[in-house]
Parts: structure tokens; sequence; C-alpha cells
DNA sequence: ACAGAAATATTGTTGAACAATATTGACATT
DNA sequence: AATGTCAATATTGTTCAACAATATTTCTGT
């Protein structure tokens, strides 16, 4: 499952593997990575390693400081608030142009129905991660590989928020039948009622976040 | 006035350094760009040199190919058709959500201003870079960080196009009356107006552009 | 307990080395 | 002359070792 894409370079193969341990929380916020200790973790030499830091570095999920080393990025209010600002932008933007026959529209229910299946099951990962392929898909509305490509490095950088949450069970689970909303509306070509309803979920979503990190942060 | 960023990394101050001569032409669509050449003649080391190469491969201005090496993008249909899809919905997007009292709105009415001096001079070179203050400025109405540098690599992309065109004249003149009046739009409190005045200008910018590289490539 | 200085560790960058792959050029065949 | 084959050459991909510059820690004297 997990591609290792050994025709791609060393430097995005690392990249690659680093991200997926900071999205999974296996890197804590703040923390720092050592050019040392990871080049001897990875079996890479100190070089390449440093052109996967630049290159996470450039996603938002590193943080540089000069003569320092590289360390995981820390959610803030700014950031959440910026991220959000993103997705109501792209996601409602792709929303209300939606075509009513475009083919990511049927990935969209098929995201909803797994949900609702996974939540039953109090699966909540399962639901988290149909979740994160319906907004995907979503995204997928616009047709643009950039967009697309843009709306996957802002989604990395919101797990790296989701991080910070204790409770992963109300996360996503209210969310599933506002998504089954939404989707219903795109199917029934209404793509403005279904762009509003978006934003009244986002809304929401961002509360929820904000309200997680100032618990989390006057918790430390 | 060219901030050599003295404080940043030697990768990225190099980045910048190349970004500017992809964007201003110097360095053509298609070209191979050697490591042995571009370390010697930068004089930087080749790992320092491959850093830059692989952000600017990850900006979309290079491209990669395993074992052969970096060379210049080169603009196709494909990534034309992408690119004004970012910008309706980026540019769209901002103005039809945009608040009159914005300080953006300023720089706009300020760019248009400039651009119609330049413009009068028949100095397209002027109204070309007046043009791209006038774009980016709407961006910032969305007042995001991240959406703010994601449209610099779209706008990077977008001059590399230029780069193809042999009559710069005709490129931002004619939509600088087209920019006055989306200004006075967002003024006057019509942002739904605006974003679609926007609309009308991106699809015959679009049109332009294309019509200018089938022009290029049949002519090659 | 604390300021300052010496010692240590880490990053920033370079240069050389070598394997793996691609390109070029010479040569032979049809 | 065009084409295919194979050796010679050049380029990329990656590693390693070195060293300067900057941070961090440890030591020391008061």
């Amino acid at each position: 499952m997990t591609d290792d894409g050994d025709g791609l370079p060393l430097a995005d193969r690392l990249a690659r593997r680093i991200r997926t341990l900071l999205i999974s929380g296996e890197l804590a916020p703040g923390q720092r990575l050592s050019e040392a200790a990871f080049s001897e973790r990875f079996d890479v030499s100190r070089n390449s390693l440093r052109e996967a830091f630049r290159l996470l570095t450039k996603d938002g999920l590193l943080r540089h400081e000069a003569n320092r080393g590289v360390f995981v990025a820390v959610p803030s209010m700014a950031s959440i608030i910026d991220i959000y600002r993103v997705r109501r932008m792209l996601e409602c933007g792709a929303l209300r142009q939606a075509w009513q026959q475009h083919p990511a529209i049927r990935v969209m229910r098929e995201a909803v129905t797994m949900a609702r299946l996974e939540r039953d099951q109090a699966n909540w990962i399962g639901v988290g991660s149909a979740n994160m392929t319906f907004h995907a898909a979503i995204i997928d509305l616009s047709d643009s590989v950039r967009l697309n490509e843009f709306y996957e490095r802002i989604a990395a950088e919101l797990r790296l928020c989701f991080g910070l949450l204790n409770d992963p069970e109300h996360l996503h689970s209210p969310f599933v039948d506002m998504n089954d909303a939404i989707t219903t509306l795109v199917e029934t070509n209404k793509p403005h009622e279904a762009a509003a309803q978006m934003e009244t979920y986002l809304n929401l979503a961002e509360r929820t976040m904000l309200k997680a990190l100032e618990r989390a942060s006057e918790q430390a």
C-alpha cells in the first residue's frame, strides 16, 4: 500500500517518510530534528536529509532556524485561522462552480457512506480518514492539479494541528451528517447552497480547532 | 533594491537568483541546467545548487528528469489552462468576499493609476509590472499568508509563459481599463460584480495566452 | 548563585570520490 | 547511406570527510 516510489530521488522519498511521521504525530510539535540523528536513523547522508528538510520546510511542516536546526512546526491561532481561510476559499469555491455530473461527486458520496459505516463501528480514525477523502474530492471538483497539490499541503498542515487534540472522536463525527447534506445539494444541482453549507461547516470546524488549541495550550 | 537576504540559507538565496533568471527569460524553456555549469557560475558547491534546484522544481519552474538533470519548464496548453483555473478561484474568490475598507484596495487603485501612467509613456514593461502588483493586491484581500505565497508561485509560473510572447505591448495594455472598472466596483462595495468582471477578464486573458502559445508552437 | 570563559556539539558549506545511468562516437553490417 | 552495436565519455545521484561559523554546555573564579 505504501508506495515507496523507487523511481523518485532520495530526497523526495525521505520527505515523504518524514511527512508520514509528522502527520501521524510520532514527531511532536516543537521537537528539534537533529541532522545527525535522522541521517543515522534513515541511513542516508546529511546532504540528502537536508534536501528533504528543505522541502518539508517549504511545505510549512517544519520550521528552520539559522544555525539552530529544524523543528516540527507548532500550530498557532494564526496558522489555524489562515488554514481555514484557505479551506473556505478552495472548498467553497470548488463547490460553487461544481458541475452536477462531475465524477468527483461519486467519490464524495462514497466517502460519506464510508464515514457513516465507520462511525457506527465507533472507528474514529476510519471516520477521520473518510472525512479527509471527502474534502479532497471536493477540491477535485475544480479540476486543477495545482489546486490539488496545494490542498494536499494544507491538509498535511491541518493534520499536524489535529495532533493537539485528545478527543479525536468528537473531531470528525459531528460533521458526517453535514457532509451528507452537502453532497446531496451538489447531486441535486444546487452548488451555491452547497457552498453556503460548506462555509457553515468550516466556520464550525475552525471554532472547534481554536477551542481545542486553547485548551491544549493552557494545559501546558 | 534587490534584497540579497544574507540571513537566509544559501539554497534559498540561490533559488531566488535562479528564479529571477527564469522569469526574466534569460533561461529559455526546455533548456537544460547543468549542475557543473551552474555551480561554477554561482561559485557554490553542487550540493547547495541541487537544494536550490529541488525548491524550484517544487515550484513548477523547473522539471526534473531522473539521471538526466533539470530543465526549464516548458509552458503547455494544459499548464496555462490550469494556471487560469487557479487564478479564477483565487482572484474571483478574494474579490467576492472583499470588504470595502480593506487596505489592499488602495494598493489596487494605485496600481491602476501607475499602469495608466506607464501606458501613456508606452513603457510596456512598466504596465506589466503595475498589472502584476494589481493582481497581487487582489490576493491580499483574502488576508492569508498561505494564499499569498501560493499565488506568488503561480505568478512566477505565469511569467515563464509570458516569455513565449513576442508582442508584450498587447499583453497587458488592453486590461488596464478593466482593472480600473474592477477597482471601482470594489470601492463602491459591489464585490460580486467585481468578481464577475474579473472572471470575464481572466477568461479573455486565458484565451490570449493560449492563442499566443499556439502561434509560438507552430512557429517552431 | 552567577558572570564570564573555555570546551563541546551542531549547523552551513565545500570538495572529492564513486556507482549508476545517459550520451556520444567509432565501427561494422546491410 | 542508413542503421545497429559496443566501447568511451560525461552527467547525475549519493556518500563521506573536512572545516568554518555559530550555539550550547561545562567549568571556573568570585
